[in-house]
DNA sequence: CGGCAATATGTTCTGCCAGACATAACGAGG
DNA sequence: CCTCGTTATGTCTGGCAGAACATATTGCCG
């Protein structure tokens, strides 16, 4: 095997406005698992107003919010995914793994060509 | 049907360098009908700067350069692919090919949840 | 009731990358 | 030998995405 790590990066354009790519799909399964927004952007190292910028855009771009927050309480509050949060999450990442199945030969093919990576920082 | 173009951008990373996506793509082919990194640029609104510096990035990232270029002599020179070159243009556009078809179910599920963007300028 | 941690949102600062501009070298052909 | 269009490469600059900073608000819990 002449390189490490190939990986796939997909993107989903509606229209013309992007809608949903990696970015979104860690922050979508980081708030899953922390509960928070807060926490999801810390994990990737991502500033708040970020996160919540992206949140905000899913939200709007989706006919119901994908991340459904409450404020104040206990713990000062906290995020989590919606049905159709899920829903989305998933069907990204079946997305994913149907393609990167679908794609090996040919990426196999583009691979063998490129120049040997093991003697590359 | 409720949105009306729905497209999908794969990039390519090899270790952690992006190595192929839409972008190269196009140029590739564009320098293949067109021999010329020049025009191919021009074709696609993008300076002559950048398109060279493509060229060069992917050229380096090869085993063998993907495009052959001349410089001097009939319409001050011209460029071309390489056998490799075509090689990897075709195996891209087989991915995307492929991706697309497999893609197709996933994908109505996620436009399925989108807002309607019928009334959206 | 006051502290805490998170959501929510405005404002300002900044690094960097794309594009604009400049220039050299090249070589066939008139 | 001069023109022309292209490859090849350096430098400068403006815009803008994202970070940094600032503040308000909310509601449980000790």
């Amino acid at each position: 095997m002449v390189q490490d790590t190939v990986t796939l990066r997909l993107r989903l354009l509606f229209g013309d406005r992007l809608v949903f790519g990696p970015g979104k799909g860690e922050l979508l399964s980081r708030i899953a698992e922390t509960g928070s927004i807060a926490a999801a952007g810390r994990a990737m190292g991502m500033s708040y107003r970020r996160a919540w910028a992206l949140v905000e855009e899913m939200n709007a771009a989706f006919r119901a919010p994908l991340v459904l927050s409450v404020r104040g309480g206990a713990g000062g509050g906290g995020a989590a995914l919606s049905p159709e949060g899920r829903d989305v999450l998933a069907a990204y990442r079946a997305l994913l793994a149907t393609i990167e199945a679908a794609a090996a030969p040919e990426v196999a093919r583009i691979a063998d060509l490129l120049s040997d990576m093991s003697e590359r920082k």
